[in-house]
DNA sequence: ATTAAATTTGACCAAGTGGTCAGGTTTTGA
DNA sequence: TCAAAACCTGACCACTTGGTCAAATTTAAT
């Protein structure tokens, strides 16, 4: 089935026009394969939604090009197939994922740096639940699209941030911990308030959860990891 | 659609057979209704497999039949419809979820009966995985089938639960804490060892996870939970 | 033994499903 | 201005899907 994708791709095939060309200013108004940018930018966000809110299989391509207010055929001509679309969602959100860990280095200092990050991961939560969603779904199923991201890029940079733990740890600055537990436990509490948003809100009596929540979510978050490794944490910080 | 559902129910609005009739020992060998039985229970095992491998609409009665052994047409004849299907394998695992609370009473010592309680978690994410993962897989599709639940049931006993946590509190044995916070953190930590038991694999560079890492996994969410509430943690408790 | 109830199952169907394509329109660059 | 490239899309198709059904077989109870 996966191997009769790409065959009218002679067309698709186009330079590619990656984003980031010259000026990032003009990305989405005028200019040659504008259009591109824009109704690439139309699907992808389509898709997310439902792939969050349908799974893999539940999500139609006719319901992504309703969602996105095109015609059908016209996913298909950007994407090829449906598939291909879920990689490029799977994409986007990966480089998420990557980019928060910025924060854990073995200068900064460790209750800041791990209370900033766990912060940060609740406030992706909250403006991103969809693509928390994707993701939460790609893993239950088995990773079949991110096995390699998981066992090469994710691994690695989980490697050198436990570098930074040990280091922390050797200096006394803080308990010794198994790093990916750690990482583990933050990352599932915090996703939880997006891919679990709804039990949450049921359990404190809201449709929707409210700011305050996840700000209190993410001081009960903190308060356990960084007591967990023996350092200080007081309420009013 | 689903009001198309109950037309043959004639026949299949049997006087339903629960299983605990009179004596488990023979719930399974002969008498009347065994086939029932047997089969209903082949159908859910199967059902629970592939509802959390494959998603609620990726998940196919023909798929579950194979894997059960039986034709598809028997599927239909036990459970209806597939949505019907999928509340009883929803019905079976919602039952899991409540019944280790039990053990966090006012009575009881704070630090013994969470710990008892999170490694009671962790062990039911290692024996039952796929039920965790048709639970997920429902939680982030919107909970269509279990609003109720988490509005009626699973609400009211976190309100009980909060009883205790307050009453422990107010003895000054644990400092205080927002219950559902706290067993969000807790679900949240303990249910990823299922729901992203691939991701973890892939961290700790196994295919599947040890025994080793669902206890080291437990140490560590305890370890945190406990130092959180401000109580005692020594690891080779 | 007899009969009613329960169970089994192949064959079938209507409604989707992902994907294709030909022929059209618009945009772009020279 | 004009041709090439990019873009658009209604119509179509092969295949899958949940669900049905009638006829046959097995089990249960008297």
């Amino acid at each position: 089935m996966s191997d009769t994708v790409a065959k009218g791709s002679e067309i698709k095939d186009v330079p590619a026009k990656e984003t980031g060309d010259k000026d990032e200013a003009l990305k989405d108004d005028s200019g040659p394969g504008h259009i591109r940018v824009r109704n690439r930018a139309l699907i992808l966000a389509a898709a997310e939604e439902v792939f969050a809110t349908q799974g893999y299989r539940g999500a139609t391509t006719a319901a992504i090009a309703k969602k996105a207010g095109l015609p059908k055929a016209n996913v298909h001509y950007y994407f090829g197939t449906k598939e291909a679309l879920y990689a490029a969602v799977l994409e986007d959100i990966l480089g998420l994922w990557l980019g928060e860990l910025d924060r854990l280095t073995e200068a900064s200092d460790p209750a800041t740096a791990l209370a900033d990050y766990i912060r940060a991961k609740i406030r992706l939560s909250r403006e991103r639940p969809l693509a928390s969603k994707v993701y939460a779904n790609e893993m239950i199923r088995g990773a079949r699209h991110t096995r390699d991201f998981l066992k090469n890029e994710l691994r690695n940079l989980v490697k050198s941030k436990a570098k930074v733990l040990e280091a922390w740890a050797a200096a006394g600055k803080i308990e010794p911990v198994d790093p990916v537990h750690l990482f583990s436990v933050v990352w599932a509490a915090t996703q939880h308030y997006a891919d679990f948003e709804v039990q949450v809100g049921a359990l404190l009596g809201r449709r929707q959860l409210a700011a305050k929540d996840y700000d209190e979510a993410a001081e009960t978050i903190v308060r356990l990891v960084l007591r967990g490794l023996g350092l200080k944490y007081r309420p009013g910080e």
